[in-house]
DNA sequence: AAAACTATCTTGTCTTAGACAAATCTTTTA
DNA sequence: TAAAAGATTTGTCTAAGACAAGATAGTTTT
């Protein structure tokens, strides 16, 4: 089944706003949708894919003029180059297989066995080893599939869904004497950033590592996750980005936080290496693109305090 | 401190859009903004208020030709009057001053307090009494608080993150036995409706009465609820709704959904009575305005199947 | 009277093309 | 090599007009 586009559907879809939309096609000839009767754009499903793509670049810093009018191969090829990366860590062969295991419950929208599955690997290697092998690679997958289109949005909800589920099962089966020690870290995500998993699994470290924390949960305003943050004077506050971020984006947002944050505050951020990777002014945040240091960074802060 | 405001800022403050703002501008001759050296547009305070309170008239069912000219203090008036009836249940002196006490440790941003107060609650008259004598009116006052401007983004935000915590450790804490039963419950809130309370309100009631849950989260578009229901075969779809919705667009949305879904799967929404007010017909949704409900239409349910 | 149909009005969103400032890239100068 | 200056890119704002879907009011029918 094809389907046909408004403008607004476009906008809510990509990301790029309707007049960002128009000027491209006034400049760079692309999207050129087909019109209704009262010359209202109706754009189809290759144009919407191709934008997604676009938009994709575009977070990672590419210019409008250059990939606006790129053919979809390019830019398919460009995204992978610019995923592989990322994504393509060496796996051992158990570890694909497990994956690849979940992927296929994911797809088959079998919730109960992805949960009891991830459950018993959790009770079996620890919260944080299962979270470091297999959910934040598993996010990266689906994030991935999302992407090319071979799994649907809604089943990337019910994933995220199972995976809330199943961490806050985990974190409540912790030992209870190590639920509220300092330091008190606060979580969120910042902007329009929905991603609640890499927060859940944020937190869930954070929670093995006995500290007293709040989440804030996603899409906090900077204004206001800024005024939370002063009213309750975390040690740490910790920020989540999935790689839908724009890098750029994410330093400026982290700058303008440290501005207003009292230095006594540490900021750390985690998530996709892609935008972290800009961050490497350790004044400016602590950057995590492995679970596992934060365990260690604890222990550090702790040390010495 | 007053503030100036950009019409983006306004739009993204009050969830009008940038035309809709431009075009009463034209024809109304409100909101009519300082402008800058280049001609754009420059909101202050006093709009930006005034602005709120035409959103939540027009969300309760005015027409914008009527309140869009209207002076403040009649559409302060006009709005009292449409919540007060919803707001203002008789309650007796002691649930008032416990109200109260809530409060005011959301306004000096008091997090244990808060929280401990609650789990206190909890352990003494149960999860589903307060529930519904002191987290949902509690949750109108905040709502009616953060209107009026006596509570910022920042506490609510905090009062959320305070309440997902007691609530998901109170249901951890229920009976394990009582975890899995059917009927299967999937839960969400449509559309860009980002309250989390009602919500997880909901999905304490449900966990509370046994039954096996799977909450999606928040804002969910109306196409992959659909598309998430038709997959997970949920004995009952629940919906929860805040009073920020506007009323025709919850019915449509309802309408919409009960088209879309198999009959065998019923159709359960919650939240505040402004918006279900209008959802008399049985065979759309099921509606509910008090908790407590949700326990006996459960053993109906069960009684039934 | 209540229900059904029609006509008028309201209102949000789309359209066009032009303008400009902030950000980024390129070149020049110290 | 670094800083300053200049050129380009790019997103977002502006204007007034058009139109369709929705709401209201008026008319006719049951």
């Amino acid at each position: 089944m094809t389907w046909i586009h408004t403008i607004s559907d476009i906008e809510r879809d990509t990301g790029i706003a309707k007049d960002r939309l128009r000027v491209w096609e006034r400049r760079y000839g692309f999207p050129e949708p087909q019109r209704d009767d009262t010359d209202e754009r109706l754009y189809d499903d290759a144009q919407l894919f191709r934008l997604r793509l676009i938009k994709r670049l575009l977070d990672l810093g590419e210019r409008a003029g250059r990939v606006v009018p790129m053919a979809v191969d390019e830019l398919q090829r460009r995204v992978d180059n610019a995923v592989r990366p990322l994504t393509g860590r060496v796996l051992d062969e158990a570890s694909d297989a497990l994956l690849n295991d979940l992927v296929v419950m994911i797809k088959a929208t079998d919730r109960k066995a992805l949960h009891g599955r991830l459950m018993h690997l959790i009770s079996e290697r620890g919260i944080s080893a299962v979270i470091e092998r297999v959910i934040a690679p598993l996010g990266a997958r689906v994030g991935e599939f999302w992407l090319s289109g071979q799994i649907a949005i809604y089943q990337e909800h019910l994933f995220t869904a199972v995976i809330r589920s199943v961490l806050i099962q985990a974190m409540e089966q912790l030992p209870l004497q190590s639920a509220a020690q300092p330091p008190l870290v606060l979580l969120a995500t910042l902007g329009n950033e929905r991603h609640e998993i890499g927060l859940l699994m944020a937190e869930s470290m954070f929670a093995q590592a006995g500290c007293d924390r709040l989440s804030l949960g996603t899409s906090m305003p900077l204004n206001e996750a800024v005024a939370a943050c002063l009213a309750v004077k975390p040690d740490i506050f910790a920020l989540s980005f999935s790689g839908q971020n724009a890098p750029r984006e994410v330093l400026s947002q982290l700058k303008q936080l440290r501005g207003m944050l009292p230095p006594a505050t540490e900021v750390w951020v985690g998530g996709s290496a892609v935008a972290l990777r800009l961050v490497t002014d350790i004044a400016i945040a602590r950057a995590f693109t492995s679970a596992s240091d934060i365990r260690s960074a604890i222990d550090v802060w702790r040390a010495s305090h």
